[in-house]
DNA sequence: CATGAATGAGGGTTCATTCAT
DNA sequence: AATGAATGAACCCTCATTCAT
């Protein structure tokens, strides 16, 4: 007949709702949930206000979405980070990499995550501290272990990871405050893990 | 919030101008920025619309006003507290001590300043940021002494000062989400002067 | 101070109030329930949007309350006059009497329970078979009356009741559709009355 | 509804323009013209929406003509009913009776007629107003007929038909809102008989 | 013929702000 | 000073309609 839905039909459908959820990410995170409209999403895709709805259901539930799918997005990326290493200098290390990596090539996710989604819409709150106790454990599974392995002393490590997750993402927002980020992206990097490592009493060699 | 004062002879006028601004401390700190509306300040005050014209220009005009008052009040409060005291470990743990006092007994003042105000209108953004500037540099001023003094190691005491600025917040909002953080205040206080010290490389005593 | 809010102020507001419920019911009556919106309301009350929102919470349960108390209204009217009277004859013809002057004084009335409401919205729906049903049985009342005293021979009362309900209004609709329906309105009333009594079998003197 | 034929070469065609049409009917009937959308119309046809503008110009001409079939598939049925007999208690009798079985058989068309088109859309007043008319003029000529045949006394035929028709359409509402019309049909077209008999004066033995 | 993605006018509603009293 | 009725720009969202495929 006329329709091949598998085809390219499909293909430039989830290409457009790409485009949008992308359009969406930059427009959230530059201005936050109440102040960016739904007009300023479409404009940005270049589409008509109809199209939006056509994709979404509405502007709550996109952000939400968006907001779960960002979180997922860092998170995983930190965490592997982390895990392809055994040691807790190098974990620490590389996860911090990873995370200044992600703000400096994806400002927007970093964005959304710490500025665009605060205090925005009551049915974000909790995805929002899920985020926030995710990024803690994940910041606290390498201490547990090199706890276990009396690699670093004993301490309370849930605290020590909410503030290395705390400190983070201060120096991070720092950073992309920074009118040439990159270029200062290195040096933060290493003097965030001399400075973690300094704090959970790490006395080997940093990496 | 803070100190307010002048003279005695239009203090009803400012009964209810405090009380205006008292209670939009408290809504803006409970809905954020967007989601809080005149009429419910007015509400929380008592007071009719029309009257809150008369004091303020407009909403914005308020929120940004109110914080920056707020960021004044907690900046000053923590910043006595740290120049009550000449050794650096002394200094960071009654700063600390300052700071998790407030969220306590004013858990509005912090939420505003962390919460209410993020990504809340284009205007603030200039007093936000000169708010972490001034909170980076009220940590970054006991370091750099503790460095002139050789008490602690030479480092960037900028980079520190922000990564302490972050972890105290992100310790002390977990500390807000807890049922009844006062419980949980003491040790938070004195986990996190350790961090902190050993993160400075501190050698000496802890308080 | 400068409030008197039980003193004109109230009244004007009230006055307000009713205008623009008047004019709702006319755009109502006029347009049916979609087809009205909020703006002709508006626009045909001479005021702006907003006020509407300020004197109503919503289109709907303006519409819903209108409906009803127009409802209330045209059932007590008629009832009224058929309560007027003991005799049943006296009692249908002062009835069909009430319901036409209704329809040629307040023909927004009429024309607001008969045409706006029908298949309008959900929550209406329940008010809208109330209402026939009330109307049914105001009809049905001097009907089981009669029938008790032996005036007119048994019969199912409900139904005839029914028949009623649908024939006076259909007639009075087919009244408004005249140009001039106060010219018809006299022998519609009379023409209505014997039709109603010979088909409830009424063999003593019309009125 | 009713006759569709035409020609054989085009019944693909005719396939889905007559479900289209039926699904509207029923579509119609249920919500109304106003909340029942082009989409919920196609949805229940298993058609794309695109489809439906191939064979209908828009959606309220599609309504309009879907009133102006269903009223003269009403009145058709009817007046064969009504044209089968020559004595007018016969007459009026096989009128009701066909009306009922309408009414019970294919509700939607009731419903559609006398509820989903009521306060539509200004194009329909006309039609509706010509549907009321031919209804009345229906139930009108038996009653001259008996007028000039002297079965019946002299009456304005015209109001007395009104009265019916609007008469029938009530009970016949009421009958749909029972929850098994169908039992109460055959006592409730008798009781209608009756009534419509008195009404006219009518002395001979009813059917 | 048939499809369904895309459009945008227009509807209901909110809320910061004004101003006559 | 204080009030609160009144305003209207602007928001989110729906849905009839179009058109490239």
């Amino acid at each position: 007949m006329a329709y091949r839905s598998s085809d390219k039909t499909r293909q430039k459908k989830d290409a457009k709702r790409t485009a949008m959820m992308q359009a969406a990410v930059q427009v959230f995170a530059e201005k936050g949930y109440y102040a960016a409209t739904v007009r300023d999403i479409v404009q940005a895709a270049e589409v008509a206000i109809g199209t939006f709805y056509f994709y979404f259901p509405d502007k709550e539930t996109l952000f939400v979405h968006l907001y779960e799918e960002t979180a997922d997005f860092l998170l995983q990326t930190i965490d592997q980070a982390v895990r392809s290493r055994t040691e807790v200098a190098q974990q620490i290390s590389r996860g911090i990499q990873a995370y200044v990596n992600i703000a400096i090539y994806e400002p927007a996710v970093v964005q959304l995550l710490l500025v665009g989604g605060v205090g925005a819409v009551p049915s974000l709150e909790a995805k929002r501290s899920t985020f926030r106790e995710r990024l803690v454990r994940l910041w606290q599974r390498p201490l547990d272990q090199a706890i276990d392995q009396g690699t670093i002393p004993d301490q309370n490590s849930r605290r020590v990871a909410e503030a290395f997750a705390g400190a983070f993402d201060e120096v991070v927002l720092q950073l992309l405050a920074l009118p040439e980020p990159e270029q200062a992206a290195v040096s933060a990097v290493q003097e965030l893990t001399l400075f973690s490592l300094r704090a959970i009493a790490f006395r080997g060699n940093p990496p």
